[in-house]
DNA sequence: AGACCTTGCGCAATCGTTGTTGCAATAGCT
DNA sequence: AGCTATTGCAACAACGATTGCGCAAGGTCT
């Protein structure tokens, strides 16, 4: 009795069940009882396809009843905190819904991203969230014309629900924070361009980081005045191009800046690395600061304050939107926590920890 | 001119092309030259195609072709940085194979993973990763049931080839980077199991931690001769209870011990919450290893040498089986990486960093 | 002119499932 | 007995794409 090596369809079983095709269908898909099929011929159904192990053929349903069970998601990256919790929340809000996730990622490339989206929407997904989009223009067409239910998230889209992190408090939150923690050098004193906070990394161009930046300029104009171009030094999220940037920097005041706030953890990265190769004394008068959050950046020999993003509760949202049919392009906004350092740094700023 | 709702099909395209949905069909998927479609009417067609904002249906042409274009890979988490590489890593090799990725968590509970594998056969994906499975044998059955080629990674199964780290070789180049740096007491000083190493972390049941655990033993044992039970505390992954077990450990020691093997980034993140409790001379005297790597860790405030594991390589080989068409239950093993930490501190063992 | 090949395309079957319709057989009612 | 409901199931037509096959028009060769 040869196994056959192909996966049997309903015609084996409804030849093994004496049954025709549809009521095998119905048996197997739990629509047995408002079909009329009588309990005894279900069960019996249900056992030769557990036999004979039966997998429903899920292209094919979704041929026929036009939808596919899919939700996609597509993201930056899968190797980053903050979008693989998203990945997370993700697959259990989707798992909730009884739909199978689909999560792609698509490394800030505007073709690819593209590429990914028309992909999903060949695979016939229901809806689809959009995370961190470099060109939410070309995928909102693409939506649109596929009639695709569709949510951005973390940046915003035109003509499609968005839910963003909040930048602009995010970013008050930690420039107050890191304002705090700066030693209060008079203002005439030798260097007074260290005695200014600067901002690195990110990327200007994208949405996310220039409400930060505005939001660092503001909060800081409130203490120091409009502060110079320089001081935004918006270098991308490479960790070694953050690295020589702060380098450049600091060789260019002759020391760190009283303030450091850091856009993002990758460029936080390139920011560790150039500071371990300093002396301890060199960075005990910086107040320091990062948006994006990880807990082991928490606890270096310095303190952070850093800022996390509800990832979980932007991906809720997003949801939400989906289900309340919402369609009008709303921005909503969730906020992020600081997160004070956890450091057991006993240099002189520690008791404001 | 209303546009239509829904998505146009090659009928509507043949429509107003003039051809058959055959011809479309062909001038569509590429195949039209080997059709002996004209060039002409091919072009025609696409335009057409384009227009409309045609997408192809690919569950019809998974169903037609009986192949899905979709290569799935079922994990623990998504959240993890080992893991999240490996999506990384697995979304290139799908892409490079024209193939779309589906990765979906299980969070390490064998009735998700059974409930997930179903899931995808049923999608009729072509091939499947398993990295990380807990009930590795339940879904061999199914696999093998579905005539599904599929790979184990990171654990092994039986049936089918693995992939794994070579957990062995990695947690003795740790044990020994440990070792090396732990303080050389003499034998018979006061607090003697204060000297040993311990290991913290992981789930002894599992496969990989278990190679880990003899691993340290023997190399252990090199030294100090077989270590008590008590030296592994296998407490799981969960930094809560790391950070309870590491306390506990201390106040039984008196102090933390003199090597610390941390079997997972959790249990580590568990590990550091303890440690910044501590005054920093508490564990000046401590060597700490970690077996996983985080680029924040390997920056705080005293050295820890971490395990890298090569996510890339075990993805890669795994795809490698599955191209080679390997069915027997061959185990691979790719080696990690002993990454030597990066931190400033400037301690008495800073100089064997 | 007839045989034969090439070019360009359409017809119809097919993939596995589902919803609709229809049809016996039994039950219930007067 | 005669008539209507109900039950339990089978037949069939889609869903959208692919593909083996065949056919007609035109070209080439003898």
């Amino acid at each position: 009795m040869p196994k056959p090596r192909q996966k049997p369809t309903i015609y084996d079983i409804s030849r093994l069940a004496g049954a025709s095709a549809s009521t095998v269908s119905a048996s197997l898909s739990g629509a047995w009882r408002e079909r009329r099929i009588s309990e005894a011929t279900a069960r019996k159904v249900q056992e030769i396809a557990a036999e004979q192990g039966y997998f429903t053929n899920l292209q094919a349903r979704g041929l026929r009843r036009a939808r596919s069970g899919l939700v996609g998601m597509i993201m930056p990256v899968h190797d980053n905190r903050f979008f693989s919790s998203m990945s997370q929340s993700f697959e259990a809000h989707a798992r909730m819904r009884g739909l199978c996730p689909v999560i792609v990622s698509t490394l800030r490339d505007p073709a690819e991203e593209r590429r990914t989206v028309e992909t999903l929407i060949s695979y016939a997904i229901e809806s689809l969230l959009i995370v961190g989009a470099t060109d939410p223009d070309a995928l909102e067409q693409m939506c649109r014309a596929a009639g695709l239910r569709h949510v951005y998230v973390d940046l915003p889209g035109r003509g499609a629900p968005s839910v963003i992190s909040d930048n602009r408090h995010g970013a008050e939150m930690l420039t107050r924070a890191i304002l705090d923690r700066m030693p209060a050098g008079g203002d005439g004193e030798a260097g007074g361009a260290r005695a200014l906070p600067y901002l690195l990394g990110g990327d200007a161009g994208d949405y996310a980081s220039a409400q930060r930046i505005n939001a660092f300029r503001a909060v800081a104009a409130e203490r120091f005045g409009p502060l110079p171009e320089a001081n935004v030094i918006a270098c991308g999220y490479a960790p070694a191009r953050a690295s020589r940037e702060l380098a450049a920097l600091c060789d260019r005041l002759g020391g760190l800046p009283a303030g450091l706030f850091v856009n993002s953890l990758t460029a936080f990265e390139g920011v560790v690395g150039h500071l371990v190769t300093l002396p301890p004394e060199a960075f005990a008068g910086t107040a320091i600061g990062c948006y994006d959050y990880d807990p082991f950046a928490a606890f270096l020999q310095f303190p952070v304050h850093m800022v996390r993003q509800n990832a979980d509760g932007l991906i809720a949202r997003a949801f939400a939107m989906l289900d309340g049919g919402e369609e009008a392009a709303v921005v909503i906004e969730v906020a992020p926590d600081l997160v004070a350092p956890r450091t057991i740094y006993k240099g002189p700023f520690s008791e404001l920890g």
